[in-house]
DNA sequence: AGAAATTTGTTCGTATGTATA
DNA sequence: TTATACATACGAACAAATTTC
């Protein structure tokens, strides 16, 4: 049988003093992004534990995107939660076996957050560059074309909201969408060629974005979705 | 210069191998929740690489909430992503600094988003859990029974709309307030005691979710953040 | 340009505490 | 209780990459 008054000596893993390290250093301000860390013997001295567990930690900080490590020089300040984050939310949704048609229904339910904010607080520069991005995608020749314009209108649109939680949740569920369901999102864009209904839709979308139009812009969504769903039945 | 070309010699990091023989083997449902994973020595043999490298690897996956290490016995299988999702996400909010106004925003999106689908989509049990803690939280005689209660309430809502992305993302979201912003959730509760009018938009929020009336909910949560959003301001 | 020093990447050996049969 | 397997943790050693002089 384990001890089990163990409140008083308290035995932290020691790969958890890293973590810790970093962090408390990140958040105090001391560690920008871009600085390098002390080398691996002296985080180990200074935290009196071995090298090899400073390396466990450091793996985690690497693995979560706060550091980056540079064979031959150190290890960096990174901050780079994108991918990381992407990852994660893959295993967890896969894991979980969460379908398309609940992924579907977040990703909307992201933009449509984001259009009540992004009539508010699009910028100038926003709104030309969204409008470019729809011209492009009206009349654009190839599949790729149309596919990195759709992207950039959409992104566009979440950006505006101004709101880093969606922001954050849109990037990744966006690279979610792009790693584990490309059959799908090609077979939206090759339905795009012939659809004036989804035109429409990001016609209406754009529409609301630029001239602060909350009515147009949700009734964009909700077609361009609405086209979504009948799409999937239809497979 | 460190040469480019490595599209070739692609060589994965060794605690990779140890990250993907795990994630595959669950991917493939060889392993499940509770399965026991080869000793270090074995994995490490098997894959050709060393036991620190392994536990690299296996510190990255514990982190990840994939497995939880026993000491005496092994590895196991675990899948529990709730918390380390949980602290990621806490992290970068934190991180990016990112404040109260979006987070509530982001809370009200997706309680929105729930309300869309509970209305359809929750059951007969969820209507009388909903309806017991509405009735606990309005005769509560302590801040603490109020707080179980409304936490309990919102959670329902996520619950039934069943969607797996929104239930994670707001369980995520609700750590991430009581971790960092205690103080704020408990002025939103205190004030709560004299306020009719947050209790009224509690009382239409369950309504919506019981009578599968989208109006009255949405209406309800929309009281229900405007109050918060106007208690914030008066701070 | 080149050599030396520094740092991460990786492995191996060893000692210790824990769980299980 | 004993024996075995296991995770935990440390330290030494060499390779590879980078920086510095």
């Amino acid at each position: 049988m384990p001890d089990l008054d163990k409140s008083q000596v308290k035995k932290d893993k020691p790969y958890q003093l890293v973590i810790d390290y970093v962090r408390d250093g990140v958040m105090r301000g001391e560690l920008k992004p871009g600085d390098r860390l002390p080398g691996e013997r002296e985080i180990a001295e200074k935290l009196g534990i071995s090298r090899s567990s400073v390396r466990e930690g450091l793996r985690i900080l690497e693995n979560m995107g706060m550091t980056a490590p540079q064979q031959g020089a150190g290890h960096y300040i990174s901050l780079n939660f994108d991918e990381p984050m992407t990852e994660m939310l893959s295993i967890i949704y896969t894991m979980k076996g969460m379908g398309r048609d609940d992924l579907t229904q977040f990703r909307y339910c992201l933009e449509r957050e984001a259009m009540y904010l992004a009539v508010d607080y699009a910028s100038e520069q926003q709104k030309i560059r969204i409008q470019r991005h729809l011209g492009a995608l009206l009349g654009a020749g190839t599949e790729e074309e149309r596919y990195e314009h759709d992207m950039a209108l959409h992104m566009i649109l979440i950006e505006a909201s101004r709101n880093d939680y969606l922001i954050t949740n849109y990037r990744a569920l966006t690279n979610v969408i792009e790693d584990y369901i490309p059959v799908f999102r090609r077979k939206i864009t090759e339905g795009m060629r012939s659809s004036d209904k989804l035109e429409d839709a990001h016609r209406m979308l754009v529409a609301g974005v630029v001239n602060s139009d909350l009515e147009t812009g949700l009734e964009g969504l909700s077609r361009h979705f609405e086209y979504i769903r009948q799409f999937r039945n239809r497979q």
